[in-house]
DNA sequence: CAGCGTATTCACACCGCTTTGGATTATTTC
DNA sequence: GAAATAATCCAAAGCGGTGTGAATACGCTG
């Protein structure tokens, strides 16, 4: 049942049951009635995809996202997901989800992009430079970012307040005492990870403490590099008597790494996790952690976003930064005078 | 740069340099390396939604997921997604996801499926009687199922042993000397839920257990529901020795439930988690668990078995039953003589 | 009653690609 | 050398909608 047998049935031109349909205003009420009613009984829905050639919109919106072969995933990714179709599925559009390894990241958004498959495009954990932003921005094609990053003109975001985040967990611990906090970063060409870096070491000075470099190490975006990273912590002449872990994917390998050294965190070192840990609702032992509150609404403020973009709104209003908060858990302490 | 505007470049007609491009072999080689190189320097790519009406196809599969605004979502969906679009992507496919609200589910897959927006539709949670599938088989509409339900004919699908997996764990706790043993379960609309509360039953009876009817209690899909349900078990006169939960969403309540309590699993009740708790690589606390092997491969199992669905191989051959197995953990001991 | 504004409907081109059924050469066959 | 065959290429008709400009009918004015 498509568009130009409804309009037979209804000894119509298409064109007529087109406009009665889509609430044109140049035609008859009892026409428009008559044709309502008949394309509600004979099951008339329109075709999208010709719907979207004919009006060059997709009514769709895209996500890349690197999935990475062998890690775990965001754990909050599912989160914002659910929060972006919500959003998305109250204005009628579809959130579609593309596949793409990392060596190849660039091309897939060369071929989402200009294969107009979607009216924007979702992009997830920026990095401080990043080339798919500036190639969405030179093609003006529209996106929001999940996360800052350095781009020349405007364009719209949403992120956390990384560097007052990590500020909460550095006062956290040097209110506790602790002056040999370590860092276990994600790499440093993420945007977040370099933000909070800079957040730890000016928490860190305000505190009078020197950062030592051999603090600073990088545990990746994997709980295995996380654990990796934390052995190396361990192993260290001095080791630190806090670890504050930037993100919360890896955050589960450090925990591991200390479980597995016979360290209980909070009682023989002090751990904060920015992000948390998804396990924490079950555990008896809660971490420590800086939290961005609510992520299925960050999913739903990043569809806003998307959707006020797409309406015409100038980049510059476009962008929303949240203020985590510090939540109390066991695994800080004061350290031991 | 459409196909018209690269073919007037070359000075062909549009009908040849789709030819070329798509490998059809009724186009000189030369001409044909011509189009390519062309089309490559000049970076054209087709229009997706123009070939989609064309071709009839839409290269894109749906899952319709009923996000309750309320739980957490199925720790391992995200898993099964990353599976999925992976593996639908080596294919030239995407994954559309579209937000259902529960109560207009079904509205939900009228509109999807009649307006041709996906060649095929993953459904996810089915249940015993699942008017989703009746739908979809009715319409002769493709479709793969995660987990099994009631139906006519043969439909492919992907599902794990419930059973035999809920027999693992009761097997293990009569082994360890448990005769009362409460089952929370999800609702018994779920087919999982009535499959694993099938295997609890015969599981007991093999082992002369008799199932008290109070010992089985409904802890939804939710912590809170599982909470809730599992407060009720430890109110009875005689609570359970053990407790079997039969999935891992409401499982973290049920934990939190136990540990309100001043219960500690694994010292005052055995506890086992059919699926898991996502939590337990960071823990010292090891959860007891049935576990369905690698997520992430069931993701691609179900992409898979649409894409043979597709290419038109009789649905009987396209069910996979995976075996799930019995990870020890921490939570379940003997009962004290 | 010619003239004109308004309300309603329609014919047709178009979105960008695929595909059918020739048309045009070039090549082979007898 | 004519006919059959193969190799290339193309015009045009969709796919199922939307959007533009014109046609038709009606009522009203002067």
């Amino acid at each position: 049942m498509n568009l130009r047998q409804l309009a037979a049935h209804l000894q119509l031109s298409p064109t007529t049951v087109s406009r009665a349909l889509n609430g044109f205003p140049e035609v008859n009420q009892e026409t428009r009635e008559r044709v309502v009613e008949t394309a509600v009984r004979l099951g008339y829905r329109p075709n999208t995809v010709a719907r979207r050639l004919a009006t060059g919109k997709t009514d769709s919106i895209g996500i890349i996202y690197p999935f990475e072969p062998t890690d775990l995933g965001d754990p909050v990714f599912l989160d914002i997901i659910a929060g972006a179709t919500e959003r998305l599925g109250e204005a009628g559009m579809d959130l579609v989800i593309v596949s793409a390894a990392v060596e190849n990241e660039l091309e897939t958004y060369h071929r989402v992009v200009s294969g107009g498959r979607v009216d924007g495009l979702i992009v997830a954990r920026t990095r401080v430079h990043d080339a798919r932003l500036q190639y969405l921005a030179s093609k003006n094609f529209p996106f929001v970012a999940h996360g800052r990053s350095e781009l020349a003109d405007p364009y719209p975001w949403f992120d956390y307040d990384n560097e007052a985040g990590m500020r909460l967990a550095v006062d956290q611990l040097t209110g506790e005492g602790h002056r040999r906090i370590a860092l276990v970063h994600a790499p440093l060409e993420m945007n977040f990870a370099m933000q909070r870096r800079l957040g730890f070491l000016v928490g860190l000075n305000a505190a009078g403490a020197d950062a030592r470099s051999e603090y600073l190490v990088c545990g990746g975006l994997s709980p295995k590099e996380g654990a990796v990273a934390t052995q190396a912590l361990l192993a260290l002449p001095e080791p630190p008597t806090a670890i504050v872990v930037d993100n919360n994917v890896s955050a589960p390998g450090v925990m591991t790494a200390l479980r597995q050294a016979g360290l209980v965190a909070g009682r023989d070192i002090s751990v904060i996790v920015f992000g948390g840990l998804r396990s924490q609702e079950t555990e008896t032992s809660e971490v420590s952690a800086v939290l961005q509150p609510e992520p299925r609404e960050a999913g739903r403020t990043l569809a806003e976003l998307m959707l006020a973009r797409l309406n015409g709104r100038p980049a510059a209003e476009l962008s929303r930064l949240w203020k985590p908060v510090f939540v109390a858990g066991t695994t800080d302490t004061p350290l031991p005078v």
